[in-house]
DNA sequence: CCTCGGTGGATAGCATGCTATGCACAAGAC
DNA sequence: GTCTTGTGCATAGCATGCTATCCACCGAGG
């Protein structure tokens, strides 16, 4: 045998999946207020504070700069959100919700809350704690440092 | 305040973060290869069992099938795969490695094993247990049934 | 003022994923 | 034998994500 179960057990492997599947069962449900899983970052972030640049954006949702401006412009054309110049700074834009964006918050976080809830149904409380916190410290290992040689201490490094 | 952490608190969120960021550390180090990411199921599948029909490579794999046809047309461009009729049904065709996606296939596992290591450094074995259990039963509560009125019995319905 | 490096944003080009269709072939109904 | 149904695959069209570039504007140095 080579390696029967590799993919299987395969970490990254399993996250895709659970990725797409997560993003498939928001889809449904957003669908009918005629938004995409895609836009749901940057509604959320827009929802905490409104009027962000573009750049501004990117860091809060983690995604590259070209990819939020082609986001941002299906959202514009999709009337969520509209890009008015920086008085301030001719190179800025700020994003800014609509009131149709506004008045459907409720609904989205409602719809991603159910997706959420039917995924973790029966799954015990302390363990799915410990899941979401696993998933942190997943999330820090490859955004933060590249790694190096974590085997021996880790004291003292970063002089 | 609105909703100030639910977009960092959210699974889907979170799990979406995660995907993309093991596929970039992936990208980084299957590239090398001339292998992406999205053709990385697809070759396992075949390292396991080569000759499948597209079809039965979806059911594996789990994707649509317009999907699977357009990243199998990539890898026979990219010299991965070939796909010839099949002599038994003039519908169907079977998908072979060629010599080289063979000879990558070490690699290309070893490429995949150190992005799940590097991820998961420092992580307890057991609390990683638990994160790959609740990640299977996560999948498990999305593929499975859509999910209809959990709170009483499930018996009885669609009679 | 003018040049320059840095930042903000847009565009081009590509990989992955999806849904919706269309067509070819297989296999059974008649 | 033909017709109907189902299966396998391709294509069109779109959403998301990325990298690589390019242009425009800001602010500091001169």
């Amino acid at each position: 045998m080579t390696r029967p179960t590799f993919r299987a057990e395969s970490l990254g492997y399993r996250v895709n999946d659970l990725a797409r599947l997560l993003a498939h069962a928001l889809r449904d449900r957003i669908a009918p207020f005629g938004v995409v899983p895609g836009q749901f970052p940057q509604l959320l972030a827009l929802y905490e504070e409104d009027g962000l640049t573009q750049a501004e954006l990117c860091r809060r949702v983690r995604v590259e700069q070209p990819t939020m401006a082609n986001t941002l412009s299906r959202m514009e054309r999709d009337g969520l959100v509209t890009r008015a110049p920086d008085p301030a700074d001719g190179r800025r834009s700020l994003v800014h919700l609509t009131v149709r964006a506004r008045m459907i918050e409720d609904d989205l976080v409602s719809a991603a809350s159910s997706v959420n809830v039917d995924a973790t149904r029966g799954v015990e409380q302390e363990r799915l704690s410990t899941f979401m916190a696993v998933l942190a410290e997943l999330v820090d290992n490859l955004e933060g440092r590249p790694a190096a040689s974590p085997s021996v201490a880790d004291g003292g490094s970063t002089p």
